[in-house]
DNA sequence: AGCATTAATTATCTTTTGTTAATCTTTTAA
DNA sequence: TTAAAAGATTAACAAAAGATAATTAATGCT
């Protein structure tokens, strides 16, 4: 694993003693997974945080019609979570599936908070968090308030290229609040504004 | 002001010592508003964070036409803060403008943060609003994804009817993602199925 | 390799939204 | 109180999205 890579991602690192960081890495444990195996289900109360270090995750929410509606993916270095679990201490409302082989490195939700209540000078690691996630909301209402829909697929495009070619595109409809068939047209309207 | 309903809505108040209380109460400052004031400009470094004794307030971002596009209300009992400032330490992107004669109890963000990261036992605040903000956020995400526009106004005035007849219409529509002239048809179509 | 499954595209049609402009209605301010 | 401004509605049209179904393409599996 790229070391430098990962305090870039996750400048906090640096500020950890080694004691707080032994402490916390003897709590992890690795997980490899197959193409499309489930390691969280919807409505578990027990989850974990997940470092991904190699592969592809997707997490969706199963309707009432039992229809998958993928709301995250996630991949190689990325770290993620049930909101729920982690934070309100509610069942996960989403499934958590690898779309790829991936490999991850897991901390019990319940440890880790734990963890982090125990020592307060953890406490930063946590507000790193919670401060990406409300980041990353707030841009996505954003989206969803100024973009159109083709505005957003374009946007997601370029924000995430890696991901394109790695995952069906009905998961991206989904995520932009739209129907696969309307990405479909979006993307030949594209196509033909380019000739 | 209301102490019990003050408390339902910040429990964590309970858990405040009163000389915490009262260190916190002593650099809190009372602001009175009349409607269409604006009391903090886009483009700011300099903000606080907002508790709404009376009144109702919107944040609003000005594009590049010149539009304003409402993305919060706000109203008595709640409190808003630029998420910029506050936690991003960044220029606040919107403005607050008084939509009705507002008072406001305000503490300077700067001063908020440093109260914060001194007294440790404070920290829950802190947490209390991210999780909150994160919460609301991941909701409103939720209903872009998985609602039409016509579904999430009718959430809207399930949800805040106290709000429907004190603001202009076009800023909900902007909430909404959509246009005020399409939240006129949604609300005929409404009204015309109720017959 | 070949069959079965799943995903993506295309087609058709209906519904909804965006856009612009005109007309009412309400609010604001002189 | 009345004129001006701002908000809401309506109309008319174009553009886009939803729904459903059929077709084509891609993928997975034994």
């Amino acid at each position: 694993m790229d070391f430098e890579k990962l305090i870039q991602e996750f400048p906090f690192i640096q500020e950890l003693s080694s004691t707080d960081m032994f402490g916390f890495l003897e709590h992890t444990r690795e997980v490899k997974l197959s193409a499309g195996d489930v390691f969280l289900e919807q409505g578990s109360r027990k989850g974990s945080i997940y470092f991904i270090k190699s592969g592809l995750v997707r997490s969706f929410y199963t309707d009432d019609k039992g229809e998958e509606i993928t709301n995250r993916l996630r991949c190689e270095n990325e770290v993620l979570s049930s909101y729920e679990i982690d934070l309100f201490n509610e069942p996960s409302r989403f499934t958590f599936q690898a779309l790829e082989p991936t490999e991850l490195i897991s901390i019990d939700s319940a440890v880790m908070r734990k963890l982090l209540d125990d020592n307060p000078r953890l406490e930063q690691v946590r507000r790193y968090f919670m401060k990406k996630t409300i980041s990353e909301c707030l841009s996505a209402i954003d989206d969803f308030i100024l973009l159109s829909p083709e505005k957003r697929y374009l946007k997601f495009i370029t924000e995430y290229p890696q991901l394109i070619n790695r995952v069906p595109m009905k998961y991206i409809a989904n995520m932009l609040g739209i129907t696969p068939v309307s990405l479909s047209r979006i993307r030949k309207r594209i196509a033909s504004k380019k000739h």
